[in-house]
DNA sequence: GTGCTTGCAAACTGTTTGCAACTAA
DNA sequence: TTAGTTGCAAACAGTTTGCAAGCAC
């Protein structure tokens, strides 16, 4: 199922509407990569339609995390990104300080631990948020990604 | 040592001022369980001595960040919270969404495995974020922890 | 036509900053 | 005396919201 039958899909359920905005936004997230800022999504969509406010940005993101079209994420620099939502596919980041890359993850035998953890202290979990920070161990990939973003 | 000496001899080796705010700071920060908001913290500060302002609030906060005096945590709901940061001490959190509860927790095996995580991937963490987010399993004392906050 | 959506601008929240007055050393 | 510090208010960044006009169904 794509994306924009799963938007449908999910507006018809609530009785909302499927508008040009919403459209346009979906395509443009489906063409950038990961871990998109506000900013970067709005100038990308405006490329491909211009007069399309940020405030619609907001909304239409807001949505799209009750869609599960997206997940939202927002690291310790304080900008919310995004990126698509893949079923069952959780992972979680390792961050590089110097140079912003961004490394997804994901460890079952972490998942199990969290898990007996939280039953251990009398809590069922629902999400969790594992992000690690740090620095590159190559300094000059590390030097070369912080010029290209 | 206290954490007024640690306080002192931060300061001095930075050619700063021990001043009354920042005392009074430090000492209403002792007097206060963990994870104080900012706004909560204001106003605990200003029963003590009034006519602190909440510039100094977060300017003196963000001193003691960098003097390891308190850690700084922003959970998910967006406001930021401080504790008492003990040395070697590190821990993650657990948090149920529907009473606030925060429990502190530490996993050796978890901490081990993340760092052979990074450095698979060329990584050298400095710190990390695990925040895991769920509900009380006894809803009676969840209920009841939610009145009390 | 009805009611959801949009764009705009204004409002809001949490945080930072410029500045003149003040104070520790 | 002198440089760091404070309180205030204004500035800021990210986000939300009220509203009249617009558009999907």
């Amino acid at each position: 199922m794509s994306l924009i039958d799963k938007l449908e899909r999910f507006l018809s359920t609530r009785g909302l509407k499927m508008t040009s905005q919403r459209k346009v936004i979906l395509e443009t997230l489906e063409s950038i990569p990961y871990h998109v800022t506000l900013d970067e999504l709005l100038v990308a969509v405006q490329q491909n339609r211009s007069g399309v406010g940020q405030a619609t940005i907001y909304r239409t993101m807001k949505l799209f995390v009750e869609a599960e079209i997206v997940e939202e994420h927002r690291f310790d620099d304080g900008i919310t990104r995004y990126e698509i939502y893949e079923e069952g596919e959780h992972h979680d980041h390792l961050i590089c300080l110097s140079c912003g890359k961004i490394i997804e993850f994901e460890d079952e035998l972490i998942e199990e631990r969290q898990n007996a953890i939280a039953e251990q202290f009398g809590i069922r979990i629902t999400t969790h948020k594992m992000e690690l920070y740090g620095h590159c161990v190559d300094i000059k990939a590390c030097r070369a990604h912080k010029q290209n973003s």
